[in-house]
DNA sequence: TGTAATCTCTCTAGTAACTAGAGCTTCAAG
DNA sequence: CTTGAAGCTCTAGTTACTAGAGAGATTACA
């Protein structure tokens, strides 16, 4: 079994680009190549893959598995701290969680607040984000943004 | 009342840094400055910056911030777009808390699969991550950490 | 065997929204 | 008038990729 770079790809779900990124990165290993110079890969990197694209949509950073990978690739150690790794995005969920729905409830009652038909000068979108006071609560600083998977 | 950059600051809670990327990205006007070339501030980018602020906590990009600004500059245009913004990321927020709620339960019956105190070789998470049919369900691809305000 | 289409290669740069640091100048207090 | 804090500009780093250029490799088919 060999696989193009293309190929573990397809069957990982993993871009051709954030596979070599992923190289470069350590990661993965640097793989075989072909006389042409082409990555070839075997079973091995694509469990691999297939931990690290598993791990990845459960939201793990790449620095958390890594040190993943590194415990397993080291069976006889403990398993203590991929537990804590677990845990810890356990946690960092649930909190994200918990500031997603105080804004959710701020959110709502800015947007339901306003038709959309008056003037911009009447809205009480933009007053609501110009004043503050205009808050139920204070909502917490933040929950930003995440990034997302296309 | 003219204030710098560290005053205003200190009154929005808006790091000196991010004020001037804020400028540089032209989200607040440039402001004047004093004989020795230092910014000076007055009421209006105190209001300007304290509006997004409280945008930006409430988790709307700077693209939505300066699409929300340039309504907030011609009060006589119609509001529509303003309240679209608003429910857009009102929606983007409920995506979001969806996406995570199902990570939470796959996450929690990981984490709470393994005590920590075996070897890596017979750890639940570590075979959970290497094989998603030890999942429950299917949980989406993604929902990615956030950035977070310090 | 030839050739065309598709892959793959490396490298650089761009994304969002800042943050950190270098090296210099200005300001305000004493 | 001196000193230390605050401000200035500019570059580069952060995360996890993604896009593109320009060149070489592989494969399918005639």
């Amino acid at each position: 079994m060999f696989l193009s770079i293309g190929e573990l790809s397809a069957r990982t779900g993993v871009k051709v680009p954030t596979i070599r990124y992923y190289e470069s990165r350590g990661l993965i290993a640097v793989p075989l190549r072909s006389a042409g110079n082409q990555r070839r890969y075997g079973r091995a990197e694509l469990e691999r893959l297939g931990f690290i694209r598993h791990a990845r949509d459960l939201g793990f950073s790449l620095e958390a598995i890594a040190a993943l990978i590194e415990l397993q690739d080291h069976p006889d150690r403990g398993c203590g701290s991929a537990t804590r790794i677990a845990q810890g995005q356990l946690g960092a969920v649930r909190e994200k969680i918990r500031r997603l729905r105080a804004l959710e409830t701020e959110l709502a009652r800015i947007a339901e607040g306003c038709t959309g038909e008056g003037a911009a000068r009447d809205c009480y979108v933009l007053a609501s984000l110009a004043d503050h006071d205009l808050c139920r609560r204070d909502h917490p600083a933040e929950a930003r943004s995440s990034t997302q998977r296309s």
